[in-house]
DNA sequence: GCCACCCCATGACGTTTGTCATGAGCAGTG
DNA sequence: CACTGCTCATGACAAACGTCATGGGGTGGC
């Protein structure tokens, strides 16, 4: 039999710990080659574009651009390059961002090696592969039910700024704040804004 | 020369992809073996006590109990057996907890393999080891200035409850828990509670 | 034994929110 | 074209919140 060309992998994860170690195990595997690893987003961008790999693993959470972002940059500029995200904390907004911007595969680290493996050669071959149990949880938490400016001005909100200070920034009267504040709560069903925050970031919504 | 005893090590970490990684990484260390491994906080008690590791490597978040709980427990059940911490996102109050439950190592996830690995052997060695950048995070954010029942009425406002809620669950009467709520937000320099919740939880505080 | 500090409470005050009614301008849909 | 839904605004009222003054009981230090 012919030795066939092996697949070129780029690992993205700012944890070096995780990325060296991950790298050593896909190494184990005959016919995936680690071509490049990166730390953060930019970085993570410009090695694909100096290595072209078949397949980019991305971290969700890193420096500079997340994984989504990443991905999303990946399709402009490598769109023979696939996708895939790997995160710790999946919550189904993520999930949702990451297929919108063309990600084919989105699993949780608590996959195996050998398993991660799998997927990697699955997402090489233009299929999709979504970890059950997070697809569960993005159906359940449903599409977010807040307009455009109710997110905006939740997202405002998330730090605890006062409604004036809220007001100010998004070049609205408080009593419109306040407006879209009390229907996003309502809609989320919580009692204030603070658990709406809380509950909206819970689901993905902001 | 003598092969020494090998150094035995406890490998928990709730991710399989990075536990096992990073057991395959620290089988390439001669003098190292894991001898057990877990993906909570209660299995890697179970497992510590079955397996009597040298040294315990723990993450810090962990099902069931994070990782200076399951570090209080071995301190009573086995002291002879070291601990250590290995986190991804390190704050201050973490280390703070971690040292006073007597956790000897404590390193942030961005460190190599190598590293790692010269580090369970400082630590086995009986000294410490603290990461330099989080150590200094530790001092500049300096002791919580918070009393006792001050931080624990914060904590009940964590999850945006009102003051209601807080002064039933704390059995105080309203008046109090808004006094509370208002001097630890003043002592911490925050403009109502709920960023002084964010930024308590920031610097460890709660 | 005085003093400092924490704990808990009460009452009172002004401010900030949450909620509701109401309405105008402006898309997109059937 | 009528209708629906989003956006933005105003005004008003009740509830929740932040702040201050005040006071009693407790613990620990000097």
């Amino acid at each position: 039999m012919t030795t066939a060309r092996p697949l070129r992998v780029l690992l993205a994860d700012d944890e070096h710990l995780i990325r060296g170690a991950l790298a050593a195990l896909l190494a184990l595997e005959e016919d995936l080659v680690v071509v490049a690893e990166a730390a953060s987003g930019p970085e993570a961008l410009a090695m694909a574009l100096a290595h072209r790999p078949d397949v980019a693993v991305l971290d969700l959470q890193m420096p500079g651009a997340d994984g989504v972002k990443v991905a999303t940059s990946l399709r402009a500029e490598l769109p023979d390059c696939r996708t895939m995200i790997v995160t710790s904390h999946g919550r189904p907004g993520h999930l949702k961002r990451a297929l919108a911007a063309g990600v084919r595969g989105f699993v949780p680290k608590t996959v195996s090696a050998r398993r991660l493996a799998e997927i990697i050669r699955t997402v090489h071959a233009g299929n999709r592969y979504v970890d059950p149990e997070l697809a569960a949880d993005a159906i359940s938490a449903g599409d977010s039910p807040l307009t455009v400016r109710e997110a905006e001005v939740l997202e405002l909100a998330a730090d605890g700024a006062p409604v004036a200070e809220i007001a100010e920034r998004a070049s609205l009267s408080q009593g419109t704040v306040r407006n879209y504040l009390s229907s996003a709560a309502s809609k989320i069903g919580a009692e204030n804004r603070h658990t709406a925050v809380r509950l909206a970031r819970e689901r993905g919504w902001v």
